[in-house]
DNA sequence: GAGCTGGATGTTTGCGTAAACATCACGTAG
DNA sequence: CTACGTGATGTTTACGCAAACATCCAGCTC
């Protein structure tokens, strides 16, 4: 990309693209005409509208949906606001979330923010101004109200991730559910208490996580050991595995990331997975599987979420009437290699 | 999500927002005197743009962005042509894309494919009729070509992964770089030989990482091992790794799930790394380093390709002119754990 | 006080499209 | 032979905004 090349490129055309009123012109029609063709009605002659193709074609012509859009009063676009593209969960929504909006017909528009407070106001500022009828907001919503600037009016929302399901229309994966069933499976293996590695404390699936192993531990009657924080990244999985006592026998992470770091931790101090210590991760990202050994993890299916946003954005958008309540989409477990009974039970 | 709320829900206002009329009738101005305003004009009296300003929060106005489009014939947003994002690659580089844009004051939009025929083709119907100034595609450029439809006249194009830089203006990780360093590390380890687990045959950049390991090997005289394939999968790697012989001391893997697998699949057979096996990834996926052991890896700066697509595009379009070659941004090579010599280097 | 200057505001216009309505040609029933 | 219906096409208009130009008025100068 040396310096703009001199061959094929074409000299400085014409700022805009051809018009329906260019396109009528060589065709030899009305521009109404045009738009009829373009939008596939059925009162257009065959030979009109092979004459008006063969026009189109031979200008290139596009329509222009700035004035489509002005003209119909939606874009058919939705926004995504989210922070960051490093965690999978993030990603994996986000990818269902465009092959959904995809199919019906609406484009995705992406709205990074940074997580601060003039980030996410710049977030916001430039939602106001951008082109969307509607915004998957993927984030805790602690942050989005304290943005100084409230979303912007005629304007519908989904939020992912938060507990504001009395405010605003809520999609979640099941964090209890799956926390739950992470911590009741360490039990039913015979180990006498687990221990969690949360994720950081303003995460509101983290907390939810952390509560849904607490009270588990709690019905139960176990002892509860000492949380262990991380930052969801699997360096800081390694670091909280080297705190880890020789008589703790399983341990609950918050996702797979720390728990690879976890596992790397355990395997430098000698201490064997599963044989002596048993690790549940949450996420079950495609790394998964191949972690040494296999990780048993909770499965989230985030293409669900992802469909279930867009499903409700839609509704509102169709509806123009704003909704609230929280969607709690189911996990699974996934068991592989990394749990097993203790081998003292004493 | 059940139902409708009732409660604060604004019963179906008017479908479309207040426009610049709506604010002038109630601040008793004109409407251009609210597009000053709107647009921090200085040539509006302090009082009056109070007026306007308090007009415009009574009725929450929100300018039309398709209207300004409409008038200005552009939509100040880029197109992303991807296939997934499923690839830390594309994900990293999309990211970096989305915040330099942000910058700029571009918004993104996706436009996910599927990597069929008709997928593609199914993408650039969709693109030809979506607002944007500019595109990134980030594929193999021979599925573009292979496309039925070509790309819309009046948008300019930066391609990602592709040896097309003869027609578009291409940036790319130098794949040849870094898989040189990655195979020349080895070499200097003091290994005979360097066997390669590549991707698969239909990528640019697996093609380009083997190319650069066939070279290294070439040029000092080594004996070249038969290549094993992967698909980029953690689970494709590991398949590989079982066909690993026993001479083998040294892996270069055309990426880091590969590798991971690669590494589950040497543990499993008692061969440890590094001591009996060498291995280098590729990408330098942030959970690398937490691989048992820490993997040896190159590094790739998607943050610098995802800003230099955005750079060439808005070059592009603000020149109105096509560009072409191709830009490469270098690599590191980033030793850890997982490479050391070879035990025996008889 | 006539004429002028310049800042603040208003009016006109057109961007590309598509809905609503108008027209036109042609065929057919009365 | 005329009136009317029908299907194909054309004309008008408005969507919301902002550039270009027009106007108005206060404060000057001479």
């Amino acid at each position: 990309m040396k310096d703009n090349a001199v061959g094929v490129a074409p000299p400085a055309r014409r700022r805009r693209g051809a018009s329906m009123a260019d396109v009528a012109r060589v065709a030899g029609v009305s521009a109404q005409t045009v738009s009829r063709v373009s939008n596939g009605s059925p009162d257009v002659v065959e030979e009109t509208r092979a004459r008006v193709l063969a026009a189109m074609k031979e200008l290139g012509y596009r329509p222009n949906s700035a004035a489509r859009a002005l003209k119909h009063g939606e874009f058919r676009t939705l926004g995504v606001i989210l922070f960051n593209l490093s965690s999978t969960g993030n990603v994996r929504t986000l990818e269902a979330i465009a092959e959904s909006a995809a199919l019906e017909g609406y484009a995705i528009t992406l709205l990074p923010a940074v997580p601060t407070q003039t980030g996410v106001n710049g977030a916001f500022t430039r939602l106001g101004e951008l082109a969307v009828d509607g915004v998957i907001v993927i984030m805790e919503v602690h942050l989005l109200d304290s943005a100084t600037l409230s979303l912007p009016p005629h304007v519908q929302v989904v939020v992912v991730d938060s507990d504001a399901g009395d405010r605003y229309a809520v999609v979640d994966t099941d964090q209890r559910g799956g926390a739950r069933a992470a911590v009741e499976h360490l039990l039913e293996l015979g180990h006498r208490t687990v221990w969690h590695l949360a994720g950081p404390p303003d995460s509101f699936a983290a907390q939810r996580r952390t509560d849904a192993w607490l009270a588990v531990l709690r019905e139960a009657g176990r002892t509860v050991p000492p949380l262990l924080f991380g930052d969801w990244s699997a360096e800081s999985g390694y670091m909280a595995g080297r705190l880890v006592p020789e008589d703790c026998t399983a341990v609950f992470a918050a996702n797979d990331q720390m728990a690879l770091g976890l596992l790397r931790a355990l395997h430098e101090r000698g201490r064997r997975v599963p044989e002596d210590v048993s690790v549940v991760g949450f996420d079950d990202i495609s790394e998964a599987a191949s972690f040494i050994p296999p990780l048993t993890t909770v499965h989230q299916d985030f293409g669900e979420v992802g469909r279930r946003c867009v499903e409700g954005v839609l509704r509102q958008i169709r509806h123009q009437s704003a909704e609230h309540g929280t969607a709690l989409v189911p996990t699974t477990l996934v068991r592989r290699a990394s749990t097993a009974p203790p081998r003292q039970p004493r």
